[in-house]
DNA sequence: CCTTGACCTTGACGCGGCGTAAACGTTTAT
DNA sequence: ATAAACGTTTACGCCGCGTCAAGGTCAAGG
């Protein structure tokens, strides 16, 4: 298997890269959407590097269900920047993630409340769902102030925890939930110090045993600190409420007497 | 506005809730999908809280690209279990987010080679496309040994800085970057210890003090043991190169002397 | 009681984005 | 030279609805 950059392919070779049919290279031709980069005398088309920047870019789109026609204006109009628009996919997909998160979220509360039994709004049910609509008419009618802060988010997901064996892991989920909870619990509170955010705190150490191989109370505190400053975590424990991060953080000083 | 739980409903109100339209659960009648608990003498169709819940469901499955008929078959099975079958809803779609992560991933190195006119062979291209294939036939195919770790991910995106100014947060992104870059270079090595691992221990240090209010030796090894634990880290240090995380531990535990 | 408007019904057509099959030409390997 | 592996066009079909059109039903008000 050699390594090619950059050079011509025929529909099928394409395909095969690009993980799409043959057929659907042909259709992409015949609207309009992607014409190859010339034609054999035998009616034969051949694909260039540009038509493969550009099939990615109209897969990207693809990606986020704009409509085919729509996607030929887009990569048509001359004012097109290919730079602007990737990163304008960026943004657009770390939103579709952000629904998906919120569907996986509304999953995990179904989950719950079936297992205990207790019952749940309609329209709960159905959070997840709608976040689409909404994010549908964005990616439409988009391009606004859109200077906001969020965009570099960081993900860390579906990782393989190492080092850790299955029971460990499992008690330490479990844990996690907790802490969640309580999170919720003890902010409600409103009071760092109360009883329940010091549960709070301890649930969280204990949870730090299985992470660190020693415990130090410099280090916790240096880890609650961080919590707030680091935005994988702060969208970590806002899940549970809002403000949540900076709740934990107070409670853990509060904790170690240090707030 | 009163809050209804389990209450009837008609296909407007069901529609509403749900977020689509009335058309949808009209067809999702006419090929059995989803039909109505009663039907009215003039003809209404009525919807009860079974119903609500079975229109959660396969919008879970449709939400993940199932084919409608295929959904029936699901949920017409006799051993089918709700509860079950909402968990692997959750392992499906906390999938489909890997997958979307991977495409963010590729956009982001796409934007990066582009930024730097640096080329990029054709393969590395559509890699986060071709992820959806595989996934697509595990959806079909699925319900193997799946007792895997990776299913309870945990995520973190989407969330905003706080307490930064703007400065500091680019500042902080450029550097972020810089480390993701020096660890590439660095393991590529394959020495901890190595000069190039040293700068890259460096940096990690010199981001820290954006993150802490004080930099501690103690907390600092503390923080790179916990990467290699926490999914959280390993997903994200291993973006840079595969096995990244642990040799950041490790380079960090050289700089430090506690190698 | 009758009307009005907001709901509900059942057809029927159409569309987007291809899959798939038929019938046929071209290129490459042996 | 021939077979196998490609390529071509044309045409029909499918899914998951959106979108009319043509009409029945129900609660409220005159």
């Amino acid at each position: 298997m050699e390594y090619t950059v950059n050079q011509e392919y025929t529909v099928n070779q394409l395909a095969k890269i690009a993980g799409v049919s043959a057929r659907t290279l042909r259709y992409y031709d015949q609207i309009g959407l992607l014409k190859p980069a010339r034609v054999t005398e035998a009616g034969y088309r051949i694909y260039g590097p540009r038509e493969v920047d550009r099939l990615q870019q109209i897969l990207f789109y693809r990606e986020l269900g704009v409509r085919l026609e729509t996607i030929r204006e887009i990569v048509a109009d001359p004012g097109f920047d290919e730079l602007d628009a990737l990163r304008e996919h960026y943004r657009l997909l770390v939103q579709q993630r952000a629904r998906l998160d919120k569907l996986i979220a509304t999953l995990a509360k179904t989950i719950r409340h079936r297992e205990e039994g207790a019952p749940m709004r309609d329209e709960e049910k159905f959070q997840g769902f709608k976040q689409k609509l909404i994010q549908e008419n964005d990616a439409k009618y988009g391009e606004e102030a859109r200077k906001r802060f969020g965009d570099q988010s960081v993900d860390a997901s579906n990782a393989k925890l190492m080092g850790l064996s299955q029971q460990e892991f499992e008690a330490m989920t479990a844990l996690s939930e907790e802490i969640m909870a309580l999170l919720k619990e003890a902010h409600a509170s409103g009071d760092p110090a109360s009883p329940p955010a010091r549960k709070l705190a301890e649930k969280h150490k204990e949870w730090l045993t299985y992470m660190w191989p020693e415990y130090s109370e410099e280090a916790h505190a240096h880890l609650a600190e961080m919590y707030v400053a680091d935005e994988r975590f702060t969208a970590y424990y806002d899940q549970a409420v809002e403000g949540g991060t900076e709740f934990l953080r107070d409670a853990i000083l509060s904790y170690l007497g240090r707030g």
